[in-house]
RNA sequence: GCCGCGGUGGCGGAAUGGUAUACGCGACGGACUCAAAAUCCGUUUCUCGCAAGGGAUUGAGGGUUCGAGUCCCUCCCGCGGCACCA
């Protein structure tokens, strides 16, 4: 007998969907349990092993919590907005919606053939106009409450992709999708504003169950420091346009080395830079924007650089001395960042040390003095700065949600009306981004001309369409509630399910969707739409999965596992088993091919346990069972997905070494082992005559009795060096301990005299010190 | 550069300060078989030894402790994140 899963899979899955025992109920009186995986984006590719890594795992937590008793919501759906599909349109003339369903049907074919225990009934898309008619409809929410707004500003533009970036989808100056070096562009963009809620990001971090790791990622991404902003006066000197009420604000978490400032530093984008500059350095300021506005992201990022800048000829006074001290901009100050100008003190910066070196500016060694002091001395104002920065909203692509917005010449921004929700995108001929930046639905007259619904006058739709990170802000939501067509979710059904118990993804979203989702919510929260602040009260990662040869798996490498060929080799169980199996879970681990088969073998040894019942067992086999259960209890809960795995082939591997286990043992067993292979534990139930699903009992709980040895091997050491081993009973004094260890003839060698000190660590192990 | 996480057999990895190397893979030997596959039994950190047993060993070096993979210090290496944030 073995694990025939051609036939078994298929059956249980059949079984499981007709019975609607994943299905969630909102009217229950159980309570609750919300668990979350990262939906996916259904590339055309198909499934990656890497999925079935986290959905095995919580799929495991949740069928333990529902045979615990629990109201379990398991759902999935699809995060279907994307740049791939819009290539693919791009590339064949086809809508991308075409192309998105032929994945999706492909995705959920292939997690049903998993298994998994998803609540299906539930499923969204975000592509789907009923639900991106609440998409638009929050964006709308943040219009109105003065969260969205559009400004002109330089960008991070990809000239491969022709579209604009947020900040956290720039890695290291390049693209994240393409890896292009990101260019700067001035473009007129909708922006969210994220830092209005920075500091609340922030401090409810504390109460949050989140892994340390993601902590920190998000407190870092968001950067918060305290400082202060002080005004330098502008002094006017021969030649410079500078008035003398205008002064030069800087931030500094410095205040105390103000006696060091010799200089004060502008980013070369400081609107002051025009007005300040003097006629004779004016030509050499103007060549030193020039040249700085034609640098990336990357050769300006470059710290290894030796420092560059340009006096501008202007001065302005130390409001702590009344010294006068020039001006420079230079482009190791940063634009976007504090008030973009600095006070430089090479006394005590690195890089104004390194700047005053390139310059031959001077290093003055002046008195500290106190945070307060300084302040009050120079009428500055204690600031509290941000790294975080606004989210770019704007997206000059077709495959996304219609910003839901008009512009009329009279009123303005105006709010497409809720009734008239969703603005539905429309059928275009040709998918191409134009060269000049503007979404392909710029060219469709029909769509962008409208009527204003405020005056009713000629207006125009905005043509650019949200980012993708938008759908997923919020889909957690939806799956409270996802059939109803009046409100995005009701009131009850979010009360009942929120927050999320346990959310998995992965680290890579840490300051992208984790934090746009976080902020979404709260958003929500104060709106008076959702229960909680935050949406997840459990953060968890997983590991990535790679290829055999310790590469990522990428099809030019042609090292790609297909998670189908694994399912239809060896069963879904054996994939399911194996991706628990192969290492701990947050870490990075590589696939092995024969650890696949080595599982596979577990599982057949496990069904041929049914060869082996009878009336009576050893007691080996009834204590190993309980300790099973008791270890495979604690593992799920650790997220030792990876030992209790090792747990269930020890208990296998004493079934099969003793000959004999009892049918009810092997029905306690099958409750163990259902989370991790569902359908060889269901098979092996109703062979042994059982009714319904495993997963209908209830989680099993160990006889402690069981788990207590009569008698312990102890090991004996002599000076902390092992010279024998020695079994007694488990509650044996530690006199007779001793005195049997003694005994041992290896030990009595080392220990001829008395010792000096003898340990006992009961049931563990004697060590003599002679 | 800064922050975080790691470094354990041939390989993936296990181990509340208490017998390091569980579990799995691979390898080797054996049983079954005409044979192979599958399955089963055994061996498998290195090393000396016929054996009993000894010695070494968790990246390197120190320290604390009766006892350190685990705690502390100084390094080396790998992975991930951030990166001129004033």
């Amino acid at each position: 007998m073995s694990y025939d899963h051609q036939s078994i899979d298929g059956k249980w899955q059949k079984r499981w969907m007709e019975a609607h025992v994943f299905e969630a109920k909102n009217d229950s009186p159980k309570e609750k349990f919300y668990l979350l995986v990262e939906f996916p984006y259904p590339s055309g590719a198909g499934l990656h092993v890497g999925h079935p890594r986290s959905y095995t795992a919580i799929d495991i937590i949740a069928r333990k919590r529902r045979m615990e008793g629990k109201n379990v919501l398991f759902p999935m759906g699809w995060d279907a907005f994307g740049l791939p599909a819009e290539n693919y349109a791009i590339k064949t003339g086809n809508h991308p919606g075409t192309f998105t369903q032929t994945n999706i049907d492909t995705f959920r074919r292939q997690l049903q053939s998993m298994g998994f225990s998803f609540d299906w009934s539930r499923e969204v898309n975000t592509t789907d106009p009923a639900y991106y008619k609440w998409t638009q409809w929050m964006f709308l929410e943040f219009f109105k409450a003065g969260l969205a707004y559009k400004t002109e500003m330089a960008i991070n533009w990809c000239p491969k992709d022709l579209c604009g970036l947020a900040n956290e989808e720039v890695i290291a100056g390049k693209c994240e999708r393409c890896g292009t070096p990101v260019e700067k562009k001035l473009k007129s963009q909708w922006m969210i504003a994220i830092t209005k809620y920075a500091d609340r990001l922030l401090s409810d971090l504390e109460g949050l169950n989140y892994l340390p790791k993601i902590k920190k990622q998000q407190e870092e991404w968001i950067g918060r420091s305290e400082g202060a902003e002080i005004d330098f006066p502008l002094l006017t000197k021969e030649g410079a346009k500078g008035r003398l009420e205008d002064s030069i604000t800087v931030f500094t978490t410095r205040p105390d080395t103000i006696f060091g400032v010799t200089y004060v530093v502008l980013a070369p984008e400081h609107p002051l830079v025009a007005s300040i500059v003097s006629d004779e350095q004016r030509a050499a300021v103007d060549e030193y924007v020039a040249s700085i506005k034609s640098k990336t992201d990357i050769e300006r990022g470059d710290d290894t650089k030796e420092k560059t800048g340009v006096f501008t000829g202007a001065f302005v006074t130390n409001p702590a001395n009344n010294e006068a001290v020039p001006v420079w901009i230079a482009d190791y100050v940063l634009g976007h960042y504090g008030t973009g100008a600095v006070m430089a003190v090479p006394q005590h910066d690195e890089r104004d040390r390194a700047f005053s070196e390139a310059m031959n500016l001077p290093i003055v060694d002046r008195p500290l003095v106190s945070f307060e002091e300084a302040v009050a001395k120079t009428g500055g104002r204690q600031k509290t700065t941000y790294k975080l920065r606004d989210w770019v909203f704007s997206r000059q692509r077709y495959w996304g949600e219609p910003i839901p917005l008009v512009h009329c010449e009279k009123d303005g921004w105006v709010a497409v009306p809720t009734e008239e929700l969703p603005v539905v995108l429309p059928n275009v001929e040709n998918y191409q981004p134009t060269e000049n930046g503007e979404s392909p639905l710029a060219n469709i007259e029909s769509f962008v001309n409208t009527k204003c619904p405020q005056c009713g006058g000629a207006a125009k739709r905005e043509t650019d369409t949200m980012p993708n990170w938008a759908g997923s802000s919020w889909y957690f939501l939806r799956y409270t509630d996802p059939h109803n067509d009046k409100e995005f979710a009701s009131k009850e059904a979010l009360k009942q399910w929120m927050p999320i118990d346990i959310y998995n993804g992965g680290m890579e979203h840490t300051t992208l969707h984790l934090l746009y989702s976080r902020f979404w919510n709260k958003f929500l929260f104060d709106r008076g739409y959702v229960p909680t602040s935050e949406p997840y009260a459990r953060r968890h990662s997983h590991g990535m999965i790679n290829a055999e040869d310790g590469r990522k798996m990428s099809k030019s490498w042609g090292n790609v596992v297909n998670p189908d060929e694994v399912v239809g080799q060896h069963g879904a169980d054996t994939l399911r088993v194996y991706e628990m199996f192969m290492g701990p879970f947050e870490e990075m681990v590589p696939w092995s091919t024969n650890g696949v088969i080595g599982v596979r073998r577990f599982l057949d040894k496990a069904i041929r346990m049914s060869e082996k019942i009878a009336d009576v067992e050893d007691v080996e086999v009834t204590k190993m069972l309980h300790k099973t259960i008791a270890k495979i209890s604690g593992d799920i809960e650790g997220f030792g997905f990876n030992t209790a795995v090792a747990q269930l082939m020890m208990f296998v591997n004493v079934v099969q070494e003793k000959g004999a286990i009892t049918k009810e043992s092997l029905r306690l067993f099958l409750r163990t082992l259902v989370p991790f292979a569902p359908h060889v534990a269901n098979e092996m139930w109703e062979q042994l005559g059982g009714t319904g699903f495993v997963e209908e009992q209830e989680w099993p709980v160990a006889d402690a009795s069981m788990l207590k040895d009569d008698t312990v091997e102890m090991a004996v050491q002599v000076n902390g060096k092992l010279r024998g081993t020695i079994v007694v009973a488990a509650d044996e004094v530690e006199e007779i301990i001793v005195k049997t260890a003694r005994a041992d003839e290896n030990v009595a060698k080392y220990v001829v005299d008395e010792p000096k000190k003898v340990i006992v660590v009961k049931g563990k192990l004697v060590n003599f010190v002679v």
